[in-house]
Formats: structure tokens, C-alpha cells, sequence
DNA sequence: CCGCCGAGGTTTTACGTATAACTTCCGAGG
DNA sequence: CCTCGGAAGTTATACGTAAAACCTCGGCGG
């Protein structure tokens, strides 16, 4: 005797439609695989549909999808969800996946936390290709040289091993950040950054250092959480010297912990102190002052990069891309207090 | 550097394997099956497992769980995963399928938006079990009656066709928030509610009726985002008549909108207008001053989600469970100001 | 009358893995 | 010498679906 077998109920097959409806297997395949024009005829169909129904019939998708490479499921590899930016992003791509008959499934890794098992066995699922962001790190380096067609979001163009990249001009973005509080008058800066390493916020250093050289400029990082940032600014904004005017940071969540730290050390914004931020959530306008910031397409960012995935998949020329940034200029900045 | 095939990119099979190491295919999974002790020697044992190094041969999963009811992965149905709850729920899902070897795909139904076809399909793969919010309304139609077992998060214990029903505690939440109000000396409130309908968003209505009895209490609804509440709580503060002195909303985000139209009406916060959020999410301490809200265990709601949902999946008896809900008095209120 | 054709199916096979059932070899106990 | 039994495999089959290959039966042009 077996084991009692107490997983879900045993569903009923193709082959259990086809006795109901006295026909074979094959022509309940066909029916409702919607390829029987011409193959069977409009009277045998709808008997077919009909049992399908009356047993409350699914095809086994596992079984369906057998063959290797034809799966039609995509891996998404980012860092926590529960960054918003994360969740547009995802949002973006299964559309589109959805749209071309394709799932998607998550790898999410919470830095350091992620899955420590096989990553492809974490999935559960047999898989067509992957679609990572560079701030996966962790994750990430499961799939380096990995067999399986990769497109990366936002990474390094050079780095070789992913057959297309889409990116977010970020150094744009923060060429038209610094471009705004230099016309404000500012000249002493404060780069809130990331503390976690990714390609995206080495670029960003990189043009913001480019934009400010001959500025004073100094450099802080923090962990993407409002509490930490509030730390980390206090500290950078009461320290010895003259105060910067302006935090330029990587994430509104950074900018939202610098305006904290403003308050706490009696500093109004935009008058005393001018504040920036990066990505444009829903974050950016919950706050007050509403947050000066850069627009980042989250959710066509996902949706290129599952485009760029597919056209990968169907063999076409990978269709590298980058998207814009577009700064989004509201009350948290302001012209710089006089000396 | 070999680019793979397009579309026929063909892994290498159990087959394969077989073939490079010298022999059957069932000897290779025995081995890697794990499951080879007394069956195979240690030295064709080695001699395989190099052999599926060799090929970077991974099993298809797809094939292994062919058997229906034994696919080892859940669907999660979430509204969309940008509000920061679910994502939270997701994580602590995910986290406790994965221990138990089980794989999550989530079928996020963004209102009205979600998948127009059929859900099963959309997710793409055969699926043992499947985990719901009440929340996601419109997609739950799909699985009402289902074949499939079902727990649903946060819906009326006395539904039928759920195996199990894991709840928050938020009747306690809203009443822990009105005795705050209450011993705060307010008497005149405004409920800001959520429009979109669901049994957790009537609990709280309930609750705080109940609770508030006698008090002079009027209700509004708006969508769930930061701008759609302040409109709705902008038009409901400047109306004629005695200014409610507390504002209670059914959502972080919503108390986020309260606070931006009281600004505007240059009422201050808690000064002149006390407001509470519900949830705890990362909203309400990013926002100033910070929210005075009930804490909902958003992730541990995940985790005891899905052990439900594996405990009927194993054919224990289904334990329906209701987590806490806790006040965390922060900035957002006051003493009601005298009259 | 024959051969051909197309409609409307059916039979058969393939997919990749797991596993039940069977074989073979070899040393030991009777 | 014969049988038994376990180690170390192999062969065969099942899983559910898709699809290729194959039938069967009228009708029709020649």
C-alpha cells in the first residue's frame, strides 16, 4: 500500500475528459489546445468542452512544458521586494511576460538573508532565462557563467556574460540633480550614498563627482532604511566645519532620513539645508516637504528588460537599452541660505 | 564563449548524464536522487556525480513533479505588491515554503488590472495549493469553489471553502487606537477608510463604531495612495461644522494623505488634529512628526499563512490561528485641544 | 471503377524523471 | 552442491500532455 497520499486530491487528467466525452486523449489535446480547425469537428469540440467543464479539467502545465527551453518561465532576481521600486519593477515585467505567455517567478535576496540553496531549485521550476538587477548582489553570482540566457538591469554595459543590458541613465539623473542645486547657489555637498555595492550607485558617485569637481563635496553611506539614514546625516550634518547646504542622496528613502535628521537638528528645509532624491516613489510625495527627486521609469524598466529577455529567447539580436531620467523638482530644495 | 541556442537550447538530460558516466539512466537518479544507499556503489556514485558537474546537468524539475497534486509550489494571491504589507507577506511566505522545499508564485491582481485569463495559466505551472488575501478581491472569484486547498489571510472565519482561515487581530488594533484617542479627550472623529472592500476593512469599521458609540463619528473612503487621501480628508477637514479633533485611518498611507491636508489647512499635527495610521510600515516613522499606528506582524501574517497552508497540504488538521495587533503611540497624537 | 483528397478522428510516440520490478554476480550457510 | 540473500546495477513503466503519423470513410474528378 502507498503512502495515504494526502496532498491534494488527485485532478482529473486528459485522459479522464476523453472517456467522459467518448472520444480519445489526442482530440481532447487538440480541442482545447484551440489548434482542431478543421480537425475535429464543431459538435465533437463542444462535447469535449463540456466534460472538460463538468470534471472541472485543468492541463497539468508541469506536463505541458515538459521539453527543455520551453518551460516559458523567467527568473527575477532582485533584492528585497519590499523596496517599492522593486515591487514596479516586477510589476513591469510580469506584464509583459504575461502578455507573451510566459510566468514569472522571483528570487528575491534580501542582502545576505537570500536563499542559500541552488537558486534554480529555490525557483522550483524549470527555466527559460533570467532577468537579474546588479543589486541582487549576492544572488547574482549563482548565475555568472550560468547556462541559461541572462539580461541584467542595470549593470555594467561591459561586463560580458549577459546578452543584453538595460539601464537607467542615472548619471543623467544626477547630472540634472547637480545641475539644479549648482543654479540654486549651492556649493557645499553632501552625497548620502548606498552602502550596498552595485554598479548603478558607483555611476552615480561617478557623476556626481564629475558634475561638483571644484565643489566641496563629502561623501556619506548608509543602509536604505529611513532610521539609518537619520543616523548617518545627524552625525555628517552636526560634525565640525562649515555645513553643507545641500544632501544629494541615492534613494528618497535616504532623503526621507535626511530631512529627520534636519528637523532634529533645527534645520528647516529647503531654507537652512536643500534635500534630493533618487527613484520617485510613492515615498517622495508622502513626506513634507515633498521631495525634489529623479524620476526613474521603475515599471517600463521591468518592462523592457523582460522585452529584451524574450527577444533574446526567440533568438532575436539582443536590444540593449537605456532609459531616462527626469528630474522632478519639488519643495525640498530651495536656493542656498546666504553665507 | 559558446551562445547558447536561441529557443532549442537543449540542457543536458538524466540521459546524458548516463551516457558520459557509462550508465543507466535510472542508476543517475538513484544518485542524485540522494536516495542511492545500498544501491549503488560509492564508486560509480562519484563517477556520475562528476559526470553531471561535467555537463552542468540540472534535473528538470518540471519532470520530476509530473505527478499532479506533488509539485511542491504555492500560489500567493496578493493585491499588488507595491504596497509595502504584501510584500512583506510575500517574504515571510516565501521564506517558510522554502524550508519546506516549496516554491511561491504570486498572482498580484493590481485592481481591476490583473490577469484577465485564467489565474492557473497565468502562473504557469501546476500548483498544489493556493494561499489568498481577502484583499485581492477580483482575483479571488477565480478560486472560490476551486479544487485546490485554500487558506485564506485576513477573510471571514465563517466563510466556507477556505481549509483555513489565518487572521490580524485588527478589531483589537482599532480598539487599542480609540482608547488611545479616547483617553486623549477626543470626542469628535473622522474614520478614514479604505475604499476598497474587503472583510478586514469592515472589521475595523465595526470595531470602531462599537468602540466609539456615542462619540460623534463621520466616515469617508478613499483609495489606497497619499494624494487620494488628501483630497478626500482636505474636502472632509474644511467642511462646515465642528471640526473632528482625531483622524483615524485604516492605513499608513492614508494617515500620510491626513497629515499633508492638514498642513495645508495650517492645522497642526497633533496640536490641532490628532491622526492614526494602521500597519507600521516604513511610512510611518519616514513621515514628521511619526505615526501613531497599529502594528501588524506583516511578515510572521506570511509565514503562519503558509504553514497552513502546508499543514492541509499534509493532511494535519488545518489550525486557523489570529495574530496580534499592537498600538505604537508615536507623534501623530495628542491631547484633544480645548474647545 | 480507380485514385485522390480532405474531414475527422485514433494510435503511437516523445518529453525527462522517478521508481517498481527484475537481473546478475558473488560469497556464505546448510 | 544447492540455495539464499544482498549488493549493484538494469530494464520497464508511469506520469500528463502534445503532436506526428496513421487510419477510415465519403465524395469527386477522370
Amino acid at each position: 500500500m502507498q503512502t495515504p497520499e494526502p496532498l491534494g486530491a488527485t485532478r482529473p487528467t486528459s485522459k479522464d475528459v476523453a472517456r467522459a466525452a467518448g472520444v480519445s486523449q489526442a482530440t481532447v489535446s487538440l480541442v482545447l489546445g484551440e489548434k482542431w480547425r478543421g480537425r475535429v469537428s464543431e459538435r465533437t469540440a463542444g462535447t469535449v468542452r463540456e466534460a472538460a467543464r463538468e470534471l472541472g479539467y485543468r492541463p497539468n502545465l508541469a506536463a505541458r512544458n515538459l521539453r527543455l527551453g520551453r518551460t516559458r518561465t523567467a527568473l527575477l532576481v532582485v533584492p528585497a521586494l519590499t523596496n517599492e521600486f522593486f515591487a514596479h519593477v516586477y510589476t513591469g515585467a510580469a506584464a509583459v511576460a504575461a502578455d507573451h505567455g510566459f510566468g514569472v517567478v522571483l528570487y528575491p535576496s534580501p542582502d545576505g538573508v537570500g536563499p542559500a540553496r541552488d537558486p534554480f531549485a529555490s525557483a522550483q521550476t524549470a527555466l527559460d532565462g533570467v532577468l537579474a538587477s546588479s543589486m541582487a548582489t549576492a544572488a547574482l553570482e549563482a548565475f555568472r557563467g550560468g547556462e541559461l540566457p541572462l539580461v541584467m538591469l542595470d549593470s555594467d554595459p561591459a561586463d560580458t556574460g549577459a546578452a543584453a543590458h538595460v539601464n537607467l541613465d542615472v548619471a543623467r539623473g544626477m547630472r540634472l540633480v547637480t545641475a539644479h542645486l549648482l543654479a540654486l547657489g549651492h556649493r557645499r555637498f553632501l552625497h548620502l550614498a548606498s552602502a550596498a555595492p552595485s554598479w548603478t550607485f558607483d555611476v552615480r558617485a561617478a557623476a556626481l563627482g564629475e558634475a561638483l569637481r571644484g565643489a566641496e563635496v563629502r561623501t556619506v553611506r548608509s543602509p536604505l532604511t529611513v532610521a539609518a539614514a537619520r543616523e548617518a546625516a545627524g552625525a555628517a550634518l552636526a560634525a565640525p566645519g562649515p555645513r553643507p547646504t545641500a544632501v544629494v542622496c541615492d534613494d528618497d528613502i535616504l532623503a526621507a532620513g535626511v530631512c529627520k535628521a534636519a528637523r532634529r537638528l533645527g534645520l528647516r528645509v529647503p531654507e537652512d539645508l536643500s534635500v534630493t532624491g533618487f527613484d520617485d516613489m510613492a515615498l517622495a510625495t508622502a513626506v513634507e516637504p515633498e521631495l525634489t527627486t529623479v524620476r526613474l521609469p521603475a515599471e517600463e524598466f521591468g518592462r523592457r528588460g523582460m522585452e529584451a529577455l524574450l527577444a533574446v529567447l526567440a533568438g532575436e539580436p539582443a536590444r540593449s537599452d537605456v532609459l531616462p531620467a527626469e528630474l522632478v523638482p519639488r519643495g525640498s530644495t530651495g536656493p542656498a541660505p546666504a553665507p
